[in-house]
DNA sequence: TTACATAGTGTTATATTATAACAACTAAAA
DNA sequence: TTTTAGTTGTTATAATATAACACTATGTAA
């Protein structure tokens, strides 16, 4: 009973919270997912947060701070929350994951005033999608 | 009666609370604020975020998302909050601005796969400071 | 196998963060 | 003076997130 889920070694409650933000086009929010996943005997808030805190942590899924809100985590190379960037449209509030390696490595090898390297980063960019500007 | 503030145009409540958070010498949370501006009349919530969201708009203060918490810009080149770098230590917390030209011009002139330019951005770097490094 | 450690679960209650709605007031400009 | 846009004060409530506790499942090592 409770069996891993093979590929990842998810709980139940880890895969079907998984399942269903990797299914979404858009972030979704807890209380949504909570919403979506009640008939499948996940009731509380703590059990959506609790799987989402994992998921995070283990890099399936990451945090949008500006929006609070979970998206799959779409690119090969990102094994562990520790290195994300995102562009967000104001207007239809698209979020895409970017995978530009120059991006990457520059803020990889950033260094602060006192010399300092830092071990995560999360960035944000905000504007307009293609989609949106050709409106 | 509630004059404004010379130099940026504050109303009193903007004043009251931008000050607060200006000596403050780490990011404070908004409800914290409430609690620390109370003896001063303001009262509720909404009141505080009323401020809070009209300073950001200025960019007088900066939100760090991943904290819920907001800083008083000490950056003199951001009149706007469009493009705003920060480093959090995960020990003791400390928030600093980054102020690196390097930085923002690097990112002010990303792309895109499509091409996409985005007019605002917000990073947030994670790791020790210097301080919490010799510990 | 048993014992132990680690991690996840289910549950209730509650804490924290943030906004809706509405009436009134203020400041600046036409 | 009238209008306009923005701010204020207020009550209520929505949305986001965690504390605490008892219990269950799984992996590992004696």
């Amino acid at each position: 009973m409770n069996k891993m889920h093979k590929e990842h070694n998810l709980t139940k409650n880890q895969k079907i919270i998984f399942d269903l933000i990797d299914k979404s086009s858009q972030p979704l929010k807890a209380y949504s997912i909570l919403y979506n996943v009640q008939k499948k005997g996940i009731k509380a808030p703590l059990q959506v947060y609790r799987a989402l805190d994992k998921l995070v942590e283990i890099g399936k899924i990451h945090k949008i701070e500006s929006r609070n809100a979970f998206i799959a985590c779409h690119n090969s190379s990102c094994q562990v929350a520790k290195a994300t960037a995102f562009t967000i449209c104001e207007i239809c509030e698209k979020v895409t994951e970017i995978s530009s390696t120059g991006l990457s490595k520059y803020l990889a090898n950033f260094k602060d005033k006192d010399g300092m390297k830092y071990s995560k980063y999360n960035l944000e960019f905000f504007g307009l999608c293609k989609k949106c500007t050709l409106k």
